[in-house]
DNA sequence: CACAAACCCTAGAGAAACTAGGGAAGACAT
DNA sequence: ATGTCTTCCCTAGTTTCTCTAGGGTTTGTG
């Protein structure tokens, strides 16, 4: 029964987030964001690859088979430059959403 | 076309805030976000009743019919107590989640 | 009287994340 | 060599929210 899950709709920043640290496969991009996090957010596989497929239809991300540090067959995704703009608009969307919720509950009028 | 809209899941957490500062009706509630948050966060009446009656079925909230400060019929929510533990709970789960996903955003590692 | 504003409500669509599966291929221990 | 674990990819179907786009009633006002 409801775990703490993640906020629909910050699934393609985080993404993009790691990818500008540079190309990294599906199960990777997972990994790094439940270690940046620090355990909290935890992305299931049957979310993740639904998302990449969404962004590389947008054009946000492009992909290439390689092999992994582990010598596994991966698909390296990396940010084109669409992508580029795309992660700044939903920084500074996410900064501003925060900032609003943050107001109402603060109840700064 | 994509404007900015609502996190998915943080709308309980707003209503429950707004009627934390006292009983209030549905459309006096979508009024205060849209006040409190300076214009940024704007809730539609379709978002926001089904969102009262889920959270009225829940018991986090009582309504009861009066009568609004411009005359008009109107129905008043009010926290119960398990309102009260629900808005605790979402809003140190909501500080835990941003956290997280600004250290994402950061990289801070 | 007409029309706007303040209220309530609902069905259906759309989007995003999850559950719960499936599979292949390398690593490693026995 | 065999079996098991881990790493990696994939997808169908369900659930949960929010929105769109309507519907309606009552009061106040030109």
């Amino acid at each position: 029964m409801s775990k703490i899950e993640l906020l629909q709709g910050t699934l393609d920043l985080l993404i993009l987030r790691i990818l500008q640290a540079g190309p990294m496969h599906g199960f990777g991009i997972a990994q790094k964001i439940h270690l940046l996090s620090a355990d909290v957010l935890k992305v299931e596989e049957g979310s993740l690859y639904p998302a990449v497929y969404r962004m590389e239809r947008k054009g946000w991300i492009e992909a290439e088979w390689g092999v992994s540090e582990n010598n596994r067959r991966a698909k390296f995704y990396k940010l084109t430059r669409k992508g580029r703009k795309q992660l700044a608009t939903e920084t500074a969307n996410w900064a501003k959403l925060t900032e609003a919720i943050g107001q109402v509950i603060a109840q700064t009028e």
